[in-house]
DNA sequence: AATGAATGAGGGTTCATTCAT
DNA sequence: AATGAATGAACCCTCATTCAT
């Protein structure tokens, strides 16, 4: 009983993480589910027990990532719409892209495929909700455009990841600080300077 | 002799036309030869006369892409490496992508896609062509975080657009803004704060 | 459960019948797998199902008549080179070809295509071994022609066959008689030569 | 006028040339027209203007071919039947086929593909004619296979140049040793069979 | 919990051929 | 004497999916 069946009630695990691996490396529309039943040693067949169709499988796996984001989501529309909050949810996102990093490489990467795949809107949608909770409502569009690439840059961090040089852990740092500064120059504390990092009289205006 | 299509000349020219739009629209791999033909009105086989697979088809689409930023680094090279250059630089690549637009969604948007085409490496290539002009040598990983952040900012622009609300024109000025910003953060004057976005009276120059 | 082919769990074979029939027939390159999967009522994809490729399917069918082959050349290596021994290769030959003769009969006349279909090379080396186990090694050319033509000659038999009016069983006999004939002529065991055409002096000049 | 139009009415021939050399080296099937024109530096089209289809390009070789052969035919039919005649017959089919050889490895290896090619029931119909002038009218099957055997071994003799080891027109000479062997001892003169390998008695019965 | 066998639709690609110029 | 542009049919092959077992 040790060989035969090593492996129990986990297949639908391993279908995800085998999925996500191929597709986040080969692309979705090129991965087949040939490939991933093939590399989990099972029939194609097997697949379809565990899952309805292809896009239940990306589903599934969108879903994961989707808990940690809706939480922040949730958490921050508790808060008090300030900077230090703002910060705050670029903190946690660029915590919770750790660890769902291949998956949004995944989504970064096959946007095009992903696009009619029903979680496309979804997925837009928290990113509309997330640039929402970062911007002041009445936000220039300069500064719209701060938030947007804050939060595209902890996306593209991926690019970056695997272009610079350097320790994973400095770079991921480094993503975070642009980020942060990104936001926080978008949101100019009270009067002064509407949107610049600091800096002063010279600022833009 | 008029209706059915004349044999035009520029049947090549109206390849390239369709299958970009569709590329870009519904991604490279959804988008079929079939489609293409049919929405120009011709066989499958007219495609092929013109071009030898479908991979080449989106490299003649590179290429007129690439001539642009061959130009622009060409020039780029024979400046002296001023922060000045780099704005320049920075503007120019905005402008480029003015034209090149939708090709540039489209890599953006089916980058998985793309990396097996041949063309993948070419275009990565350029992109840390343009990274390398950007950034100083000795620069702080904060710093090069930066200058892939404005070239991103750039082609991310696309989602921003559709995004946001206000007039094309503004908001592409907006995002040019900020990618300014950023290169400008990364390269600090001289003493003051090496890489730190304030730098107040300097900046504005 | 009986009308709509009830599952039958032959169909690897069906394809492999139908696909030798027709191979045999119309040659290879025209036999198209729309054509046997037709013939079979399934779906090309079935095919597909069971075989990697076309090329698959010939080789399968290969396999089969390899077998017999490579008993046959195991058992004459074990045998004392003589006379005696070679004559029992060629009615063993002259046997296996009686099986396997719809796919000699493939082999002999779509040589061109065969040639790049990977059994090529072997084909023609177990040929090789064959005419080695033939011949005697230091023979003149006219021998070595002569062993090399009874094996032709046997292979040709499927157009001889065709051609000449008569029993099949005696034509059979027939070609077996010439071709035993040659090995015989090729081989003057050293004096007297039991079979050689006549012609102790004429012969070998 | 040099260079541009280096070759003016040749083209025809060329095409010839060329096709032949594919057709024999590739495969009837497995060449295409696209290679040919290539191969030429001409567009398909011209092809065309010189054939008015694929097939007509073979039967435009196989004619040069047929010359030779229908001479020999000719010349043959207006001689005695005598066992000279027939030898004769060998010995100048066998330097027709030096002229021909490609035409003839193309015939060799094609066999399924010519056979739909309206060219193949002619090709088959020459070969019948030959045999019937090598056999006797009422020669034993043995003896006819010999008869066949003898054709089939000059043709086969490809295989066997390519195989063999020695000078080619050594082997041109054994294989012709061979086919001569095998007519002669197909037509016992009556009393005396000079190449009749054993069986004085019994043969005449 | 999974397999074996099959399907229907469609993929990209290649072919011989045509015809106006 | 030859080309440029195109077609229609067919090719091999792969895909996501189904279903009885």
């Amino acid at each position: 009983m040790s060989t035969p069946h090593p492996r129990r009630g986990n297949t639908r695990q391993r279908i995800q993480d085998v999925a996500l691996e191929l597709f986040s490396e080969r692309g979705y529309e090129k991965t087949s589910l040939r490939e991933i039943a093939e590399k989990l040693e099972v029939t194609k067949a097997a697949l379809y027990y565990h899952f309805k169709t292809k896009e239940d499988i990306v589903i599934s796996l969108f879903q994961d990532l989707a808990k940690p984001c809706d939480e922040l989501i949730a958490w921050a529309e508790g808060q008090p719409r300030t900077l230090e909050t703002k910060l705050e949810v670029i903190r946690r996102y660029h915590e919770a892209l750790r660890s769902a990093e291949p998956l949004f490489r995944f989504m970064q990467e096959n946007q095009a495929a992903v696009r009619d795949l029903s979680i496309g809107e979804t997925f837009k949608a928290r990113m509309l909700t997330l640039f929402g909770l970062l911007k002041e409502d009445d936000a220039e569009l300069t500064d719209q455009v701060r938030c947007i690439t804050a939060l595209f840059s902890m996306h593209a961090g991926m690019f970056a990841m695997q272009t610079l040089e350097g320790d994973p852990e400095e770079k991921r740092r480094a993503i975070l600080e642009v980020a942060t500064e990104l936001v926080t120059a978008a949101n100019p504390p009270s009067r002064r300077r509407p949107a610049r990092p600091d800096s002063a009289q010279t600022a833009s205006s």
